[in-house]
DNA sequence: TGACGGCTGCAAAACGTTTTGCATATAGTG
DNA sequence: CACTATATGCAAAACGTTTTGCAGCCGTCA
């Protein structure tokens, strides 16, 4: 392993000091040296390969070009992939690096991890959930700039993003609508988080805009899980007045739905559209006939985040926002006018 | 923000040098002070939350205690959760953090991310790809001490570990031909990838064992997506003599299968079993019925890439070696014995 | 009583940067 | 030619640790 070359090796290689090689290579004060210099100072520390140590500067500037990120469950859930990379890139782009910790459930884990990450000098937190909810973030952060992801906190004083819920349900009821749906069930979770609220009440609002009650029993909530989506949508679909549309709470439930058609001998979409949210690729790509879902925004979330995070930490009296990204939809094939 | 409190200020609160309380915290040097002065210190430190600045430890010891964790695409894998939650909390276990980056397939961007992570004078580095492949690695990487995670590079010199893709098939061919199964087909993938030879290699080892021959018929290669399972599963189980189970390569191709056999008229698992590899519980859980799969171990080869690099880092001459690691079976309810 | 050894604890140097203040050299002006 | 203004580069201090070498103090033993 070639031993590290400082900037005083450089120095000394391209006969100059210390200070004019850092003057030279900094950008900002590269105006206090000579043009020629600077040129011939560059080439010199090319030729070496030297790399300024972070450690050091980030101990003279007080400013370690770490972002920390803290999340929940990554394990468990296929969203975090996109959250991270939203977030790296946006980091990488403006020269800041990533430190990524997860502790579960487990709090006390939790708080312990952001306290490495502080004793690391990151420059700033983000403190990501797998899902929207809302949270009380622990009082370590406080000593940190901190940016809540996929959540809202119960402090105002945080920035934070999350999907546009009432959107995605909003949009998901358009889509149906504007194929001709009349009779249109919606598939919920039956825990009660922001998720389940914002979508239902979104799909409601744009039934209504239309003229279309959404009758209480056309609501039925399960468990956020395949099955859960199957049994729903075989009490739904087992109806005699059943549904031509099924808006699912999320890919997973959709699949149950595909499932329960398939099991009372119903085609999709011919003899019923189904919409999800997530775009689970694995899923929604994998569903036969592909499904048409509400895209929810982990990449962009991720971005925003660590922008957000950057600009308040460029600029302090930034004001803080609660941001609301929109969910796209991303049409496949499972929606298809009702029949006759 | 509470101005931080460092090494001086705990000093002059407990009334004795900073090399003392240096000395007190360091458990390796604590014996040269006092047992009353540590406690005291230690009490006083506690009370001021004091907490080491690793920036500077690192500087002055050169060891930053960060390991980074450099992979391809993130976004597009539901694995990387897994690998990368192994890899922290060994890596927390040890009081090390991890530093993430990911790069896609852009190589020239990848040398960029690990010249960063060398800036930032990581320990060491995993080099992890998110599914098994040979590799070369990056020349930058050179000079650090590097693990390689699921794949194995030309340069022997460097620790490797991958999923055992032999035992996973020779285990999926036990099971089946334990059910009862004598005609058994797989599905494999059409790349040339070791995952494909070597789960293919272990699924014929195991039945020639058991003096089944897997004819070269039964052996169909499709694009690895549901789409490609689905297809390959339609024309396997459309011929007169079907086999009367199926191994996937992996779980998506099995999902495929399951509509091939719903779209024909057979149930899985009383007409046809299915097994699988990946075990992915998106797909896994949520086909209906649940999939028997091979679980890929992911969060393991993160954690053992962590652990082997610390112990290179710690005995730089320990040898290197490649790990295979095996894969177990997750039953659910996907395999039965053939009919009649 | 004097010397020696063992405990304690301290001062100072080092890790690799960045930046301020100052010194020198050069050019510009009356 | 004297003097000022400007351009260029350097020395030194600082960021917060860790660790080596040394000094003071005490008790012990001859």
């Amino acid at each position: 392993m070639a031993t590290k070359v400082n900037i005083r090796d450089v120095a000394k290689a391209a006969g100059v000091s210390v200070t004019t090689v850092s003057h030279a290579l900094s950008e900002a004060h590269s105006s206090r040296v000579n043009a020629r210099t600077v040129e011939h100072i560059k080439a010199v520390a090319g030729d070496l390969g030297y790399a300024p140590n972070r450690l050091a500067s980030g101990l003279r500037n007080q400013r370690s070009q770490i972002l920390g990120l803290v999340s929940d469950e990554i394990t468990t859930t296929p969203f975090a992939g996109a959250m991270i990379q939203g977030a790296q890139d946006a980091a990488s782009e403006h020269g800041h690096l990533l430190m990524v910790v997860n502790s579960g459930l487990d709090n006390e884990l939790e708080r312990q991890e952001i306290r490495a990450l502080q004793q690391h000098q990151v420059d700033g937190i983000i403190f990501a959930r797998m899902f929207n909810q809302q949270v009380s973030v622990p009082e370590e952060l406080r000593a940190v700039p901190t940016i809540v992801l996929d959540a809202t906190s119960d402090n105002p004083g945080l920035s934070s993003v999350v999907p546009d819920e009432f959107g995605a349900g909003d949009s998901a009821a358009e889509l149906l609508v504007a194929a001709g749906h009349r009779r249109i069930a919606m598939i919920n979770n039956e825990d009660d988080i922001p998720a389940a609220h914002g979508r239902l009440a979104g799909f409601r609002a744009a039934l209504d805009r239309h003229g279309l009650r959404l009758p209480e029993e056309f609501v039925v909530a399960g468990h956020s899980s395949t099955a859960g989506g199957r049994e729903a949508a075989l009490d739904l679909l087992s109806r005699p007045e059943r549904p031509t549309a099924l808006f699912c709470f999320n890919d997973q439930m959709a699949m149950g739905a595909y499932q329960a058609a398939g099991h009372l001998g119903l085609r999709v979409p011919e003899d019923v559209s189904v919409v999800g949210v997530d775009n689970l690729e694995l899923i929604a790509d994998g569903l036969w006939p592909g499904l048409s879902t509400m895209a929810l925004p982990h990449y962009e979330m991720g971005r925003w985040a660590v922008l957000k995070l950057l600009n308040e930490l460029e600029n302090p009296e930034a004001p803080r926002t609660h941001e609301k990204i929109p969910c796209p939809l991303v049409e496949r094939q499972s929606v298809a006018p009702p029949k006759g």
